[in-house]
DNA sequence: GACCAGGCACATC
DNA sequence: GATGTGCATGGT
């Protein structure tokens, strides 16, 4: 089978085996973009931590995070990790979302995909899967999120060689897929799932993993 | 106590 | 262009 093949049957066998996984968490895309920036190198769990900070002072909006200093912000994502640097790029984000788009994720998202991917990018602190997250969770957008999860997966298979960079990952996966922002979706939360189960840094024989039978490079 | 987690920017060679 | 380092909390 090639590699096309494989990365389109690895995706058939994860949802008959986990089924949907609805993501991503949150309530709005607001909450999801901020989750995007706060689960950068951090367990989702310290993540919940700190949106529930927020979440309960009602700050989940464009304009109440307008009025929040930095510092604050960066005292109430504390359990995130990073909460310092963090803090600068959620308010960058918003900066840019602010001047770009009068404050409005509705104008951002009209923007052409490619143009804002490019644009987003050019933000401190939002990198190529943060962007990617942005695209595909809170905009709906036909993007595939590459990140260690995806590529340690595709590689131990054997199905991107060693030294990929993420947009050539990228590339391979989403030339092997059609084009469709719900199996998008669905499929990086699937790979999330089986690599917190199966495919740590600690578990490099990924035991009990369902795809053993697709046999392990390492 | 060590290691890891749904990265990214920047310095240095 | 590759490789190393700082950022930081909380769970195992």
């Amino acid at each position: 089978m090639n590699t096309s093949n494989r990365i389109e049957s690895i995706y058939r066998l994860l949802h008959k085996q986990y089924g949907p996984q609805e993501w991503w968490p949150g309530d709005s895309r607001l909450e999801c973009i901020i989750g995007a920036i706060l689960t950068q190198n951090t367990s989702w769990s310290n993540v919940e931590k700190a949106i529930s900070n927020l979440k309960r002072l009602n700050l989940i909006s464009v304009n109440k995070l307008n009025l929040v200093t930095t510092k604050e912000l960066a005292i109430l994502i504390r359990p995130s990790g990073y909460y310092n640097q963090k803090a600068v790029k959620i308010k960058g984000f918003l900066e840019f979302l602010n001047h770009g788009y009068e404050g409005s994720l509705v104008k951002m998202f009209d923007e052409e995909l490619s143009l804002l991917r490019e644009k987003l990018l050019q933000i401190r602190g939002i990198g190529p899967e943060t962007a990617d997250c942005i695209l595909l969770y809170a905009g709906n957008k036909p993007i595939f999120v590459i990140d260690a999860y995806t590529y340690r997966i595709l590689s131990r298979h054997g199905l991107v060689p060693e030294q990929t960079n993420y947009n050539e990952i990228q590339e391979i996966v989403m030339d092997s897929l059609k084009q469709d922002v719900e199996m998008y979706n669905e499929y990086h939360a699937l790979l999330v799932k089986v690599g917190k189960e199966h495919c740590r840094k600690e578990n490099p024989l990924c035991a009990g993993c369902p795809l053993e039978s697709d046999p392990h490079t390492v």
